[in-house]
RNA sequence: CGGGGCAUAGCGCAGCCUGGUAGCGCAUCUGCUUUGGGAGCAGAGGGUCGUAGGUUCGAAUCCUGCUGCCCCGACCA
């Protein structure tokens, strides 16, 4: 490619509400335009990075023996009601109605009609396991689009659905499905983990998120310093502190509190350690419990962990916090007063409350605290359950070494569903015996745009973007300096841009007229160009160019007549 | 949805407080010079100042409604 013939719409300047570094650069680097809040307009310099990505799932998919299937974008009402999700979505579905007032919505997701196509595709246990994706655009009306196409409305992602006649043949294509996700990241050339996760809403047995490695992301994952254990902190288990409850010393008092609020305020007013203190929280409880609320509590330097709070068979799902009126209404006393001393509804309390003596909580009485609670002799001891987010230094629930927090970004997730979507459309195929079965399922997503805004989080430096190689929209610059005035340069420079485009390699020939050469190496660093070679007359005088990776420090002069060689010898594929 | 902020040329911003008919840098176009780290000089084009209304002789500027966008929080198969 010429780029003098090409869109090249870099920036000088950061535009003013790009927030994340991979915004930033995908911006001035000109590979995305943004239409309106969540929608990017791919310029042909970001297109050609996301069609390489694509590439390499695709190709990953395939060799895995998944079969490639394009669904529509727009699905019809009546098949998100068969499985209950038209009620249970919420507004991140964007419903939209055609012109005969029939309802549809723009996929977020192709569950449905995967297994509308597979209910009527398949008869036999003897067509399966088959496992069918498809890369393609969704759309998830998100309350808070952000971060470029790092969290957009519109985005493509690939995603698979395989079907099974057993939970065994289910496991092992799960199985297969985190390798070959391994394997595409790898390619990719990201620092990714996978990463024990949450099946949320959607139920099933087992899932992973694949997680790239990154200060901005937005996910909590809990690793172990003593394992290759990782989970999402949602899912990690906090365990019990090995240790016994210590014995009483206090005796319970009442103190009055009259400006502590919160825990923060508690400790330091009171003098009061915070290993001593336990917060106490109102959430709205399920109806298998008589109580209107159920009261959770932590110790008070812990938080709260909501999908653990939320799996109770005491507790609403979703998670709902008590409003204040409710809860003064009950207790007579507002949140900042609150404790399991003399409450009227059923407490649960976390693993670490549960060995704690000695502490203090709300009186349930306004601005009074008891201070010197113990449990099994002021009150008995409620309902134990691991309710709690892990914290840096908490043993790893794996048994080796302690607990490291770091943010992530999730570019992947696999699922096995089950039977959940099966069941409720009835999606069976004959077994052995001629029965009609139900097929058991599983999930495979990849966010195909979120792992180029990913890659980029990983890869850049001040001067701009540093692709991997394998999905860099060029993977070499000519730089070529006067090339418009210099016949000696233009030459040349045609005659390697040629010879490297017949050996299959993507070059970008910089032969911008009127272009300074400052600006021309600094366009090609901003869009993170692999491989640089500056081909001018000061250098063709001495028989070299010059190259530069774009991760080197330093320039080296290579000959002039090896260049080709060096180049090919110089690309890792 | 709660809290905060912003909206003036393609991008980054000033002007607004104290009303008088819009400006700077980058980018773009023309010419000349320049070409190894985002060139110089000279000239040019480009803005219903988000939108609707109000106050006023006069509104980018003051007031009100609306819309869009950004940030924090809540939310997130």
């Amino acid at each position: 490619m010429r780029a003098s013939q090409y869109l090249i719409a870099t920036l000088k300047e950061t535009p003013s509400d790009a927030e994340v570094i991979s915004h930033q650069l995908m911006l001035r680097a000109g590979m995305v335009r943004k239409v309106a809040a969540g929608l990017y307009n791919w310029l042909p310099l970001g297109l050609r990075t996301l069609r390489k990505v694509e590439r390499i799932v695709r190709e990953e998919m395939d060799k895995s023996g998944a079969q490639e299937v394009l669904m529509p974008a727009i699905q019809p009402s009546e098949l998100w009601q068969e499985s209950g999700r038209w009620e249970q979505y919420g507004p991140e579905l964007l419903r939209v109605k055609d012109r005969h007032d029939r309802e549809f919505c723009v996929g977020p997701t192709h569950e449905e009609v995967i297994t509308d196509m597979i209910r009527n595709e398949i008869q036999s246990y003897k067509q399966l396991p088959t496992n069918l994706y498809q890369i393609q655009t969704k759309f998830r009306d998100e309350v808070r689009p952000r971060f470029g196409v790092m969290r957009s409305r519109e985005f493509i992602m690939k995603d698979a659905y395989s079907f099974h006649s057993s939970l065994e043949s289910l496991q092992q294509t799960y199985d297969l499905m985190h390798s070959t996700y391994c394997k595409i990241f790898d390619r990719i050339g990201l620092d990714y983990r996978p990463v024990l996760a949450d099946n949320g809403s959607i139920g099933g047995n087992s899932s992973h998120e694949f997680h790239v490695l990154a200060s901005s992301g937005e996910d909590d994952i809990a690793f172990s310093t003593g394992s290759d254990f990782a989970a999402n902190i949602e899912k990690a288990e906090a365990l019990a502190p090995a240790c016994d409850r210590g014995a009483a010393t206090q005796a319970m008092t009442l103190v009055d509190t009259p400006n502590a609020k919160t825990i923060a305020q508690l400790v330091e007013q009171h003098g009061l350690d915070i290993e001593k203190t336990v917060k106490t929280l109102f959430v709205v409880a399920s109806e298998e419990c008589e109580a209107d609320f159920v009261a959770l509590m932590v110790r008070g330097d812990h938080d709260l962990n909501e999908i653990k709070a939320e799996k109770l068979p005491e507790v609403a799902e979703p998670l709902e916090m008590a409003d204040e009126d409710s809860i003064r209404k009950l207790v007579g006393a507002g949140p900042g007063s609150l404790g399991p001393v003399n409450l009227p509804i059923p407490v649960i309390i976390d693993r670490t409350v549960e060995k704690m003596a000695d502490f203090g909580a709300g009186a349930n009485i306004e601005g009074k605290h008891y201070f010197g609670i113990n449990w099994e002799r002021d009150l008995p001891l409620p309902k134990v359950a691991d309710i709690r987010n892990v914290v840096e230094g908490d043993p790893s629930p794996c048994g080796n070494g302690t607990i490291s927090i770091k943010r992530g970004i999730e570019v992947g997730h696999i699922f096995q569903l089950g039977k959940k979507y099966a069941e409720a459309m009835n999606a069976t195929v004959l077994d052995e015996n001629g029965k009609a079965a139900t097929l058991d399922m599983g999930c495979y997503g990849i966010g195909v745009t979120r792992v180029v805004a990913a890659a980029i989080e990983q890869n850049n430096d001040d001067k701009g973007i540093i692709w991997p190689e394998a999905i860099a929209p060029f993977t070499v610059a000519i730089v070529a300096l006067k090339y418009e005035k210099s016949d000696a340069v233009q030459q040349q420079a045609d005659a390697l841009y040629e010879s490297l485009t017949a050996a299959g390699v993507e070059v970008i020939l910089d032969d911008r007229p009127k272009v300074s050469p400052g600006a021309k190496m600094a366009d090609m660093e901003l869009m993170g160009i692999p491989h640089r070679i500056v081909i001018s007359d000061r250098g063709i005088g001495a028989g070299t160019y010059e190259y530069k990776a774009r991760r080197d420090a330093d320039k080296q002069e290579i000959a002039a007549d090896q260049a080709e060689a060096f180049i090919l010898n110089a690309l890792s594929v």
